[in-house]
DNA sequence: CGTTATGGGAACCCCA
DNA sequence: CTGGGGTTCCCATAAC
C-alpha cells in the first residue's frame, strides 16, 4: 500500500486529468455565482495561479480528487512530501486570510434557488457552511473553534436560523431545520468531507476539502516534513495514528480513540495527528 | 425524568 | 433514465 499510493495517485491524476480540471472549473464558476462579494474574486485568482504553475499540478489534482470522484469512495490522500512542497510553493504566506470580516455579504438573503445556471453545479452544504463562517453576520449561528485545522461549531441558540437560511438558499419547499440540515452533514461523514467532532455540535472541515475552499490558517496547519513525521511517527501509539492515510476509515479510528473533554485542545490535537500512515 | 444532541435507515425529491 | 446530493421523516440512543 505504502509504496504504491504514490504511483497510484500519479496514474488516477493522469487519466482524470481533464476531468477534474473540468469540476474544478465548475466548483469555483458556483462559488463564484453565489458571492456577490470580493472574498472569492481573490480565491478564483487563486486557483487560476494553480493551475498555470506547473509544480502544482499535483496539488490541484489530489485536492480535486478528493472530492470529485466519485468512483474512489475512500479518497486517497496524498500527503507525501512531493504534494507538501508543491502546496508551499503555491500558497503565499498571507495565503488566503484576506479577510472577509471586513465585508458582510449576507447569505441569508433570499437568492434564487440553484438552478438553471447553465448546467453549473450546486452549491453544496460544506460550501455553504464554509461561506458562513467566513461571514460575521452569521457570527451568531455557526462559529471557528479552530479555522487552521477546520473545526467548527454551531451555536446553540441560534443554529436553526443558519439551516434556515440554507434551506431558503436552496429553495426548498418546507423549512430547514438543524436536525435535517445535520443529518446531511452525517453523509458527510461517509463521503469524508466534514466529520464530526465529539463535542457538542463541532464539525472539522475534511483538511483537503478546507484548502480547496480556502480556508486563512491553512498553510500553517500542512503537515510537516517527512523526516519530522517520521520521528513523530515513531512515537505514537496505531491508535493515534492519523486519517490521513485513507480518509474516511482512519478519521473514525482517529476520532474514536479521543473522549474529547470540553477543553480539548482540537487545533493541537489535529496538527499533532497529521502524519500519515501508509 | 425531560430536554437536547447524535446517529442512521429509508423513501423521496430535484437536477444535471 | 440514472446518479449525485441532498431532504424529509422517524425512531433509537446518549448526554446533560
Amino acid at each position: 500500500m505504502a509504496s504504491t499510493e504514490g504511483n497510484t495517485l500519479t496514474y488516477k491524476m493522469t487519466s482524470l486529468d481533464s476531468d477534474i480540471n473540468q469540476h474544478f472549473q465548475d466548483a469555483i464558476d458556483v462559488i463564484q455565482q453565489h458571492s456577490n462579494n470580493s472574498y472569492y474574486d481573490s480565491d478564483y485568482t487563486y486557483y487560476e495561479t494553480l493551475g498555470t504553475q506547473q509544480t502544482s499540478l499535483q496539488c490541484q489534482i489530489s485536492c480535486c480528487y478528493v472530492t470529485h470522484q466519485s468512483d474512489v469512495p475512500v479518497p486517497a490522500y496524498d500527503w507525501n512530501d512531493t504534494a507538501q512542497q508543491s502546496w508551499r510553493q503555491v500558497i503565499p504566506d498571507v495565503s488566503l486570510s484576506h479577510s472577509v470580516q471586513n465585508e458582510s455579504p449576507h447569505f441569508c438573503s433570499i437568492l434564487p434557488p440553484q438552478r438553471n445556471n447553465k448546467g453549473r453545479k450546486k452549491l453544496r452544504l460544506y460550501e455553504y457552511l464554509h461561506e458562513a463562517l467566513n461571514d460575521p453576520s452569521m457570527g451568531d449561528s455557526i462559529q471557528w473553534t479552530d479555522s487552521g485545522s477546520g473545526t467548527f461549531h454551531f451555536v446553540s441558540k441560534n443554529k436553526e436560523k443558519l439551516a434556515e437560511c440554507w434551506g431558503q438558499r436552496k429553495g426548498n419547499r418546507k423549512t430547514m431545520t438543524y436536525q435535517k440540515m445535520a443529518r446531511a452533514l452525517r453523509n458527510y461523514s461517509r463521503t469524508g468531507e466534514i466529520m464530526k467532532v465529539r463535542r457538542k455540535l463541532t464539525y472539522q472541515f475534511n483538511p483537503d476539502i478546507l484548502q480547496r475552499l480556502g480556508s486563512a490558517q491553512v498553510s500553517v496547519h500542512l503537515p510537516c516534513h517527512p523526516a519530522q513525521e517520521e520521528a513523530r511517527n515513531q512515537q505514537q501509539n496505531p491508535a493515534e495514528q492519523s486519517y490521513c492515510g485513507s480518509a474516511v476509515t482512519d478519521w473514525h479510528s482517529w476520532y474514536g480513540h479521543y473522549q474529547l473533554p470540553e477543553d480539548y485542545d482540537l487545533a493541537s490535537s489535529f496538527t499533532s495527528h497529521t502524519s500519515v500512515k501508509l
